[in-house]
DNA sequence: CTTCATGCAAATAATTTGCAGTAAG
DNA sequence: CTTACTGCAAATTATTTGCATGAAG
């Protein structure tokens, strides 16, 4: 937790127990949506409306603390912001997993074809986790 | 147009003129969102309400005529469903730029290396497209 | 103390649903 | 003709905002 006060006083916020909480909740679970984030905190917190959930989600967006996850057929989640990655999303269970993969000889090959140029990725692949496969 | 029919057709879908024109709309615009495709058909048939669209953008969804497009920081866009392709996202103009590029590398590395099965994937470039750069 | 964050209620936006009427095949 | 689709209104769900109170630093 000490952690999070140190990141939210960096952007010159206030470390709030619903704060705490939240990035609490979203570490935790690694992806999670609004309204799990939501259950979880209000059972430390019941006070907690959702008003200062949504505010907080998007404070936290704006200062890079956390990211948006939006997979295809997906409620939208979130997560921690962290080293780039890239996300596995098992269609069985749900689960998503964090995956680190080199990406440049891809993004280059897209540069020279293509005269975009890249800043950054966001890449799911889906399909079936080893534990669903058996 | 007669593509839709068809399309329609083999899916024991009516060709309405709603339906046609939504799938003309997207069809022409490549990415488009909700609002913006309410906008385009509105104005050819005033008559035609969102009920009706968020129908439809749902039923061709689940039989695969349509694909969402969920871009980060962007509202959910929606396409007709095409070959494989990536997508390149402009920080600058907000254009979506379909590419095809292979990723069987990739997606062997990542097999190789995580266990996971990958049925398909979903990829974002995000940076500045060609136009924009100067 | 001062400022920023919270909770509540109300406002707004987004999406879905029931049902009677209409159009496609 | 028959069935699926549409439009409308109402219901539901999701998200944002204003303002008075409360907590953090």
């Amino acid at each position: 937790m000490e952690r999070f006060k140190d990141v939210l006083k960096a952007n010159n916020l206030k470390s709030t127990h619903q704060r705490l909480a939240i990035l609490d909740c979203i570490d935790t679970y690694g992806h999670i949506d609004i309204d799990a984030i939501y259950d979880t905190v209000f059972k430390k917190y019941p006070s907690m409306s959702k008003a200062t959930l949504y505010r907080n989600i998007n404070d936290l967006i704006s200062f890079h603390i956390l990211e948006e996850v939006k997979l295809p057929n997906q409620k939208q989640q979130y997560e921690i912001r962290k080293i780039p990655h890239i996300h596995l999303l098992c269609k069985n269970c749900a689960k998503v997993e964090d995956f680190f993969v080199e990406t440049h000889s891809l993004m280059e090959t897209i540069t020279l074809n293509s005269g975009f140029t890249i800043s950054n990725s966001f890449i799911v692949m889906n399909g079936t986790c080893k534990e669903c496969k058996v």
